[in-house]
RNA sequence: UGGCCCGUCGUCUAACGGCAGGACGUCAGCCUUUGGAGCUGAUUAUCUAGGUUCGAAUCCUGGCGGGCCAGCCA
């Protein structure tokens, strides 16, 4: 296997555990967790952490908790508990039997509380939300203490076991730190650990009126579990301050919170607010739609768990907010792909070819090896042929450009596995539409070989027009136009949509093997792409492809590069005109 | 006139006071019945100004640039 996925490289993290392990700070255990939230579906952002949290489990023989952070029960669902798992095991971890969810820890986290209330170290605030932002302070001025900050230890417990038994009203008063209303850091100026919320939760049902907010309910989490490396992003640095002070007050085990660089992948958006909204404003077909970077979309694209994973390791880890280029993910598809699946031919936008000197009546059969560097590894089809073929429109140009090697008038070309062939004549409607091309083939070139040595520039993917299958293909591309959708701020991301994002091609023909394509398989459609057999739209004999990923195309780089030094040069010129203008 | 974090080839990422390395891209060549894949070679970087040191990407100070923080979200 090519693509084999190589020991991941060094990285900070792994420093900061090489070291604990040399000091003993863990006894050389290694711990972590993947803490999702579920009030969403994953998608790539999470698969990075994920890749990270299990890859530093795997490879120091430690182990990686799957944990749901369930402490806001107005926003999860057990829909997103479902589809997180089975989204974490297809990206191929398991968590075994370490499946935990913070709303399991309620009953502790809520003796924690009293502890830390019994301590003199958390009070019961009656300011209303709008209040305690007030007293908050700003960026460059210190906050002010709550008029509530000084109640006694007993009030507190009697008050917040009133507010545990249902005795206030939602929102009417909250559990708070007692920490430091000057604090620069503002995480620290009193933080709410607890707030009075009626509302059903997916596990607990109604057995709970308050419950925890994050900073409380984490770090405690991460130690009832004995975690070691508490791994998460950057906008997380200033709440480790509050996760160290909640550990040290209690007095109980302590992990090490680290954190890194979340993903940025260019001409795509990662923000659950507007994975959310393109759902809902059908501007894809769901969160499965193949061009979302969800989990789930990648899955329907096509892609593989292995190509996730490469792809997760090659962009590293890091402190540095970077924006990885979408080709880096494209790049890792192809790798894991490329060694493993079988190649066939399809025409996605036919053109007809009549061989003239090729008898009408005649057909026959070539046998093409499904991979072609190493045939023996997947066997062979045989692939009919006969007087009317079907070749990719754009593989003819009658006015061939610079560089092009492929169909055009009196040029000779090979059809892959079959003959060389010479193009005669050009057929044109009446509105001068090319709609068909004479061809004539020669007999001595059987097989794609010529006998006399001579040699052609171009090999042409092809279809017999009488064999042929017709099929539904979708081509799919980035989402949106422009790298940074956000960049913007007075636009919308929604108007840097990418109009070309799906496009279906209607006229696409494929050799006969593929009719019986199974579902969630993979191909190499030659010179074309990777195409995935979609699983759900697929009936049997009739599949779906999906293009996971177009080829490396270097002759679209040569288009590329004329158009831009065509660009170039009128610039130029309209430059030197100007000049002498001015001159004159 | 707040606190915290981050600045290394085009891009991503190593180098924990000792020769700035790798990967991808790019360019050139080879090979090729996929303009794919593969092979060979070349290419390019420590934000800035000081300081400490025999020696600084690394430690210290200032500047510049970027990010995060004022939810009863996570």
């Amino acid at each position: 296997m090519a693509a084999a996925e190589t020991p991941a490289p060094t990285n900070f993290i792994r420093n900061i555990i090489d070291e604990h392990n040399k000091n003993g700070r863990f006894d050389g255990r290694v711990v972590t967790r993947f803490p999702p939230e579920p009030n969403g579906y994953l998608h790539i952002g999470h698969a990075k952490s994920i890749c990270l949290n299990f890859g530093l489990a795997r490879d120091y023989q430690g182990r990686c908790h799957l944990r749901f952070d369930d402490t806001n029960p107005a926003k999860e669902e057990q829909e997103y508990i479902d589809s997180i798992m089975d989204d974490v095991r297809w990206l191929g971890f398991d968590w075994g039997e370490h499946l935990y969810y913070a709303s399991n820890y309620f009953d502790q986290l809520y003796e924690f509380a009293l502890k830390l209330i019994r301590g003199g170290k958390a009070y019961v605030d009656d300011l209303s939300a709008e209040e305690i932002r007030a007293h908050r302070g700003t960026l460059t001025e210190p906050g002010k203490d709550s008029p509530y900050r000084g109640r006694s230890v007993e009030e507190n417990l009697e008050l917040f076991t009133g507010m545990k038994d249902g005795q206030f009203p939602d929102g009417s008063r909250v559990l708070r730190a007692k920490i430091d209303m000057a604090h620069p850091n503002l995480v620290m100026r009193d933080p709410t650990l607890y707030r009075i919320r009626r509302v059903i939760h997916h596990r607990t049902g109604d057995k709970w009126c308050i419950y925890p907010m994050y900073d409380f309910t984490h770090c405690i989490s991460d130690s009832i579990e004995q975690i070691t490396h508490s791994i998460c992003t950057l906008e997380f640095e200033d709440n480790r301050a509050l996760y160290d002070w909640v550990l040290n007050q209690l007095e109980v085990y302590h992990p090490q919170q680290i954190e890194f660089a979340r993903l940025n992948l260019e001409f795509a958006v990662m923000s659950k607010r507007k994975l959310l909204e393109l759902v809902k404003d059908g501007h894809v077909d769901g969160w499965d739609d193949p061009r979302m970077l969800t989990i789930r979309g990648m899955r329907r694209r096509g892609f593989t768990p292995a190509s996730v994973r490469l792809f997760c390791e090659r962009i590293g880890v890091g402190k540095k907010e970077s924006w990885i280029d979408m080709y880096w993910l494209e790049k890792a598809v192809r790798d894991d792909l490329n060694p493993k699946v079988p190649r066939v031919m399809g025409v996605l936008d036919p053109i007809k070819v009549v061989l003239t000197n090729y008898p009408e009546d005649q057909e026959e059969f070539f046998e093409a090896p499904f991979f072609p560097d190493d045939p023996p590894a997947m066997g062979s089809r045989k692939v009919p042929f006969c007087r009317e073929l079907l070749v990719e429109r754009d593989d003819f140009m009658e006015v061939p450009a610079k560089k092009f090697w492929r169909l055009a008038p009196g040029r000779e070309v090979r059809l892959r596995w079959a003959y060389f062939i010479t193009c005669d004549e050009v057929i044109k409607d009446a509105d001068g539409n090319i709609v068909e091309l004479r061809c004539t083939y020669d007999p001595a070139t059987k097989g794609g070989d010529a006998p006399d040595g001579r040699k052609v520039k171009g090999t042409l993917h092809w279809v017999s027009a009488r064999h042929g299958v017709p099929a539904t293909v979708r081509l799919y591309d980035r989402l949106f136009t422009v790298p940074n959708p956000d960049a913007d701020k007075t636009r919308d991301y929604k108007e840097f949509l990418n109009p070309e994002s799906r496009v279906d091609m209607p006229g696409a023909v494929l050799e006969p093997v593929l009719a019986e394509a199974e579902p969630d398989t993979r191909y190499q459609f030659e010179r074309k792409g990777y195409f995935y057999v979609d699983p759900a739209d697929s009936a049997p004999g009739k599949p779906v492809f999906n293009r996971i990923v177009t080829l490396r195309d270097s002759w679209a780089k040569i288009v590329e590069a004329a158009k831009r030094e065509a660009a170039a040069q009128a610039r130029a010129a309209k430059k030197k005109k100007k000049q002498q203008k001015n001159k004159g």
